[in-house]
RNA sequence: CGGGGCAUAGCGCAGUCCGGUUAGCGCACUUGGUUUGGGACCAAGGGGUCGUAGGUUCGAAUCCUACUGCCCCGACCA
């Protein structure tokens, strides 16, 4: 059999550009760090997507849109945001192209048509939003405002990585404004929650919630929330954040509103996003050395129904009738007719997609009433009775999505490592990976010597945890809690 | 921005050192046939301004110069 995968005991980077490219998920484009997310890359974000929208619905959120493009002067506004972003900012300067009259046919910008002043291209939205609130409230009566938007942002980053780092890339982030401190602190933790479940019960991945250090808050915030997956490389990645940003935004645009005592106040606000990068997350979770493994959570297709040897009437119909009982338990299905690509083929090709239940028809099988079902997370296959195949199919996929969570909270667990000294620290790094649970002085001088020393970064610190006096493994001095450090994505 | 590598058919590569008929191989593609329970086989086909521009030469994918693009490794980052 031709292996078309790096195994990831090989090389664990070509593993994952080669799952993203044999799954079909995206491919480089003609522009320096954006990648074309393709239909079947994209179809897993859209089950996300759909997924998350949904819960931000059932929380209380509506959808908006606001510009791609956020003028200069208002960028600027909230400083240490502003600061934050401003090294990996597209800048549009010019709003016309003219004939370049020394080449041709070729365009050259003109330098007439310079803008009056520069559009950056949002890296996120917070500018371009509390800019628009400042106009829309006025009172306690028009709070909260609870927004959403689905958008593209663009970060311009020095490396990218299909999914995990792109320059351009797709997310939503949500943007509130309340009347008081408690209500918005309420909403980033409600919306922390929100990114947790999805990531644990839709993409079974397991996450770590915690909050950041100084040092690696997003820039204006007071507090920033975050969901921290291990993947199988035992580097950690930042899945989602939630952001209680104080009063720093309102402040910056001057959003004040009138509370019932009719005194001026300002807003208090929240920021909340996840990104395609989950897709990269759910892609390092789960997969193989075959290729792509897909929770059917976020799996486009549950079931490919291959016919073994060449469908023949009476196997297309029971491949059929099998179909039409599934699709009736909300499974989706697809029935694979190619007469040109053998089954042996077939198989392979699907495996490398992470399509999760294969049923396989032959004569053979149909002279015993059964098919051939096979999982892909274990890779098992079965006879199954075509009696009750669809209650079986609907069961088995349950079972798949339950083993992927619980496999890779195995591996996770497994990989958090209590360390108390930092020689141990750097073993375990250096030959473990995986999250260290130690305890941390809380200055930004230790956090910033560990990270320059060991490259390893504060990913949180554990809402979840019991209070435990220690000393700090850098400088000795006394902790009340561990904090969990990992090199990160 | 530093350090390294690459550029030849849709994809992956050989050929370049040491210039010489018509630039080759695998995969993919097209047509026909035989096959089909874990990546089938046979036969016949189509497809190239050898990254761009200039130079050396009777002759350049091959030698020289400049440029451009991409990839990997670092610094930076979700």
């Amino acid at each position: 059999m031709a292996k078309e995968i790096t195994s990831r005991s090989e090389n664990y980077s070509q593993w994952y550009n080669d799952i993203v490219k044999k799954a079909d998920l995206a491919e480089n484009s003609a522009v320096r760090g954006c990648m074309i997310i393709k239909p079947y890359g994209y179809a897993i974000w859209e089950r996300m997507r759909d997924q998350l929208d949904k819960m931000f619905k059932e929380t209380g959120h509506v959808n908006a849109y606001f510009p791609l493009f956020v003028p200069k002067s208002l960028f600027e506004a909230e400083e240490k945001n502003a600061e934050g972003f401003a090294k990996e900012c597209a800048i549009v300067t010019h709003y016309r192209l003219k004939n370049d009259p020394s080449g041709h046919g070729k365009l050259m910008v003109d330098p007439e048509a310079k803008l009056e002043e520069e559009l950056v291209v949002r890296p996120t939205s917070e500018a371009i939003i509390w800019h628009t609130y400042k106009d829309w409230i006025q009172s306690y009566r028009d709070l909260p405002i609870l927004i959403n938007q689905w958008a593209n942002v663009v970060r311009w980053e020095m490396r990218t990585r299909p999914f995990l780092r792109t320059a351009e890339f797709l997310w939503q982030e949500g943007h509130t404004a309340h009347a008081s401190k408690d209500e918005a602190i309420e909403e980033a933790k409600k919306m922390h929650d929100v990114y947790a479940t999805f990531a644990e019960e839709y993409m079974a991945m397991p996450v770590i919630k915690g909050f950041k250090s100084e040092n690696e808050r997003f820039a204006g915030a007071d507090d920033t929330f975050t969901i921290e997956a291990l993947m199988q490389d035992g580097k950690a990645l930042q899945a989602g954040t939630s952001h209680f940003l104080g009063q720093n935004f309102a402040r910056a645009f001057d959003v004040k509103f009138s509370n019932a005592q009719n005194e001026y106040e300002y807003v208090w606000a929240t920021s909340w996003g996840v990104s395609t990068r989950l897709v990269g997350g759910l892609i390092m979770t789960h997969s193989d050395d075959d290729g792509l493994v897909l929770p059917p959570k976020l799996a486009p297709i549950h079931v490919i129904i291959v016919p073994i040897p060449k469908p023949d009437d009476v196997i297309l119909q029971k491949a059929q009738e099998i179909a039409d009982a599934l699709r009736a338990l909300g499974i989706s299905v697809q029935i694979d007719k190619d007469e040109n690509k053998r089954p042996g083929f077939k198989f392979a090709e699907y495996e490398m997609k992470g399509i999760p239940v294969r049923i396989g028809i032959g004569l053979r099988d149909l002279q015993n009433n059964v098919v051939e079902v096979a999982r892909r997370d274990t890779k098992e296959k079965m006879s199954v009775p075509l009696d009750g195949i669809d209650v079986f199919i609907q069961n088995l996929l349950e079972d798949i999505q339950q083993n992927l969570f619980n496999r890779a909270l195995k591996y996770r667990d497994e990989h958090i490592t209590r360390v108390d000294t930092y020689e141990e620290f750097k073993m375990v790094l250096e030959e473990k990976g995986g999250f260290l649970s130690c305890h941390w002085d809380g200055t930004a001088e230790t956090e910033e010597l560990i990270k320059q020393e060991t490259k390893a970064t504060i990913r949180c610190i554990p809402l979840r945890q019991e209070m435990e006096e220690g000393q700090c493994i850098y400088s000795g001095k006394p902790s009340k809690g561990r904090v969990i450090f990992a090199k990160a994505y």
